[in-house]
DNA sequence: GTAATTTGACCAGT
DNA sequence: ACTGGTCAAATTAC
């Protein structure tokens, strides 16, 4: 839950071209779904936060989670309102996105009006077939017949949003240094469930960080049923990763052997129905969390050792001029907010 | 045997 | 013609 939340901290939308009507149209589809997965999760464990902390033992262990949880959740709607202060108003979305969205400067949708040009004036444009098209294209997108959804987001960990996905392709793309993985939901065929995803490799850092981009929402209910799905699963348990994505993939969870565990951690917390992981060590001998204003070291939940208290002040510093509500008591660091704030082509998207 | 991945071929859009 | 996305037969893993 926490890597996930933090994944949507960078959230943005996929359509790379920029300044065309649709991709403004899809833009602001994509965000109004981020923000509406990302409110939904908070809400989820804001609801169930009482009741864990009853059953959970250590309930320290379950308060810093719950805590880390909810601050990265807090944080990326945070972000997402201040990188899209036109947003259009959300549709039916719940009491969190309302009280996230509204918490801030509320503005009319940025793009025009399909009204906004009329048809006389297309006439006689030499572009009348391209804007004969795209306003066909808006039709269908309010009729509901081809509603944008396309967005994506940039991440250290590609594999773990939760849903089953099955790779059905792989291409060499033009101008990138790492090939392109294609996937569709595990149960496209028995549910008809039409949501594929793409993974991109961006750079070779360390760790890697691809572009993931999802196109159609979800019809399954396969959310939350594995974090990593089986199929990486069991050729990362063979050692099989020969394709550049699969091999990133194994050097993170070799390299970041809490980041699987704490992927684990999450599922408990989201009452995922099927719980795969259960060969995983107990939670008490790894170090998952370094919370609190005492440590003079701090740790990401994946053991890194991210900075000393100082650097926390300045990090925290960085976030409220970002807008971020940092609310939390018991703030701490993490990986993806880190990277997200170094992530310079952050404003591109 | 079943299910998932790989990879070259095919297709549509530009 | 080129490129990106998808298909489908072959291959691999369990």
């Amino acid at each position: 839950m926490v890597a996930a939340a933090a994944e949507n901290s960078v959230c943005v939308a996929a359509a790379a071209g920029g300044g065309d009507d649709d991709e403004q149209l899809q833009s602001a589809a994509a965000d109004e779904g981020a923000v509406r997965e990302v409110a939904q999760a908070y809400e989820l464990i804001k609801t169930h936060q009482p009741l864990l902390l009853l059953l959970q033992q250590p309930q320290q262990l379950a308060h810093s989670l719950l805590s880390q949880a909810l601050r990265a959740l807090n944080v990326a709607l945070s972000v997402m309102k201040l990188h899209r202060p036109q947003q259009p108003p959300l549709p039916a979305a719940g009491a969190a996105v309302a009280a996230a969205v509204n918490n801030g400067t509320k503005a009319e949708p940025s793009h025009p009006s399909p009204s906004a040009s009329s048809p006389a004036a297309d006439l006689g444009d030499k572009h009348s077939g391209i804007k004969a098209r795209r306003a066909a294209k808006r039709r269908r997108i309010n009729n509901g017949e081809d509603r944008p959804s396309s967005w994506g987001h940039l991440t250290a960990v590609p594999y773990e949003d939760g849903y089953q996905w099955r790779k059905y392709g792989q291409k060499k793309i033009q101008g990138t240094s790492f090939t392109r993985s294609y996937f569709r939901c595990t149960y496209r065929d028995d549910n008809g469930c039409q949501a594929t995803k793409q993974i991109q490799q961006k750079d070779g850092s360390d760790p890697p960080m691809f572009q993931v981009t999802y196109t159609k929402e979800h019809t399954c209910n396969s959310a939350a049923a594995n974090v990593v799905p089986n199929n990486a699963r069991r050729r990362l348990d063979n050692g099989d990763h020969d394709d550049a994505i699969w091999s990133s993939k194994m050097m993170v969870i070799k390299q970041e052997p809490q980041a699987d565990q704490l992927a684990t951690v999450s599922n408990v917390l989201d009452e995922t129905p099927l719980h795969v992981c259960q060969d995983v060590p107990a939670l008490g001998s790894k170090n998952i969390l370094c919370t609190g204003t005492d440590n003079t070291s701090v740790s990401d939940e994946f053991g890194h050792q991210i900075g000393q208290q100082a650097e926390m002040v300045v990090l925290e510093e960085e976030l409220v001029e970002l807008g971020a509500d940092l609310d939390y008591p018991c703030f701490s660091d993490d990986l993806y907010l880190d990277l997200f704030l170094q992530d310079e082509n952050f404003d591109h998207y």
